[in-house]
DNA sequence: TGTACATCAGTGAACGCGCGTTCACTGATGTAC
DNA sequence: TGTACATCAGTGAACGCGCGTTCACTGATGTAC
């Protein structure tokens, strides 16, 4: 009995606690710092344990790093599924509400992690193919919109082939450009009625 | 006489050659090596000159990065220009050229200088009003092609309001996922006929 | 033309630092007999 | 149940490094008289 208590006080990291104790302590001062001040050092010592330490879970800093990345991509997705079911009905309203709601909460969630979303999309999670799957579920999800607005007559046959391409490229590059103070948070709203006008056809 | 010699021999950077020459220097190195890996140490070094002489140019780091941000718009606004000026006719064609031409150079330069284009639209060039009005050479452009469009009937009135920010957000956020291995040169075209289509007005 | 002086872009040595990573080690845990 | 052994996640000290920046200095240049 005192055995358990005393495992319990000193828990001394069970099976792959430690692994993600470094990933989300990792991924916090990523958040607070920037991805190019965050140390192995601090990392370990924040949570506790020797620098050493870290190198039994992680084969280098740049893996600890891109393994923030993939987890981000994911929490992204799993934030844009959360808003988008907020719109759930079959109506045309709550198809457009559920398309605006998947450009806002890429939007979003860049403008609240912005330097998570540029760990993301920057070099050091370039080519990483296992994020580009995890990536899939956000751009299923623009699939899946797009498709029901399609159903509704809300997209042009003609643009639907490149709806999803232009719908991801503009709202990403808003996103950046909104993060580097190059385009005011207000243009949100504008791109998205553009782009909403652009895909059911003017006129 | 062989005074003159002397000095071209030992020019020892006359009147602000130091500070240009630092520039230069920087900008080759942060296309190299990316932002994050640029020494002040190493700049130095490879102008010939003992690291502390950069602070006669440059209060610290940071500063120096900035300056050749401001320097790559710059630099990015001219190729632009250059580029466009290829199809310079006042015909639909020639405008649909130059048009197309605006956002090929664009794609180009970032793809070309990748990490001079991440160091432009990255943390460090942020919130600076000076680049922000450099940045208005390569604006100008898309808003004259686009005037240019709109006169020609290529531009539904609709649309017109929202075409540039649709045009540069998607041109931009296409360069980004592009330097991230996101998406495939190809879509370059797919894009921009989407936009011609779009601009147009469906049908 | 020659002298005295101010200026200021350079030097080079040093500061203090935190970093990523390695390595021999220890000590707790789980397993086989 | 008890002993012997393998495993392996941790330690902590050390490695070697390059960094940004400071500072007292020097020596060439330009200016005033």
């Amino acid at each position: 009995m005192s055995l358990t208590v005393e495992r319990a006080e000193k828990p001394g990291y069970h099976h792959g606690d430690l692994q993600s104790a470094l990933l989300i302590e990792a991924k916090r001062l990523v958040a607070i710092n920037g991805a190019d001040h965050v140390s192995m050092r601090e990392v370990a010592s924040n949570v506790g344990v020797s620098p050493s330490a870290v190198y039994h879970h992680f084969p280098d800093k740049d893996s600890l790093l891109g393994e923030v990345g993939k987890l981000v991509f994911d929490e992204m997705a799993t934030f844009q599924e959360a808003e988008m079911a907020k719109f759930s009905g079959k109506s045309l309203a709550q198809a457009r509400k559920r398309f605006r709601a998947c450009g806002y909460s890429y939007v979003e969630f860049a403008r609240n992690n912005a330097n998570l979303f540029r760990l993301c999309f920057g070099p050091l999670c370039v080519g990483d193919h296992e994020s580009e799957k995890n990536d899939n579920r956000a751009w299923k999800l623009l699939v899946t919109t797009l498709d029901e607005m399609t159903a509704l007559g809300q997209v042009q046959p003609k643009i639907r082939p490149m709806a999803e391409i232009l719908a991801w490229t503009s709202i990403h590059g808003m996103s950046m450009l909104i993060l580097d103070g190059l385009l005011p948070v207000e243009v949100v709203d504008v791109l998205l009625d553009s782009l909403e006008l652009t895909l059911k056809g003017v006129k």
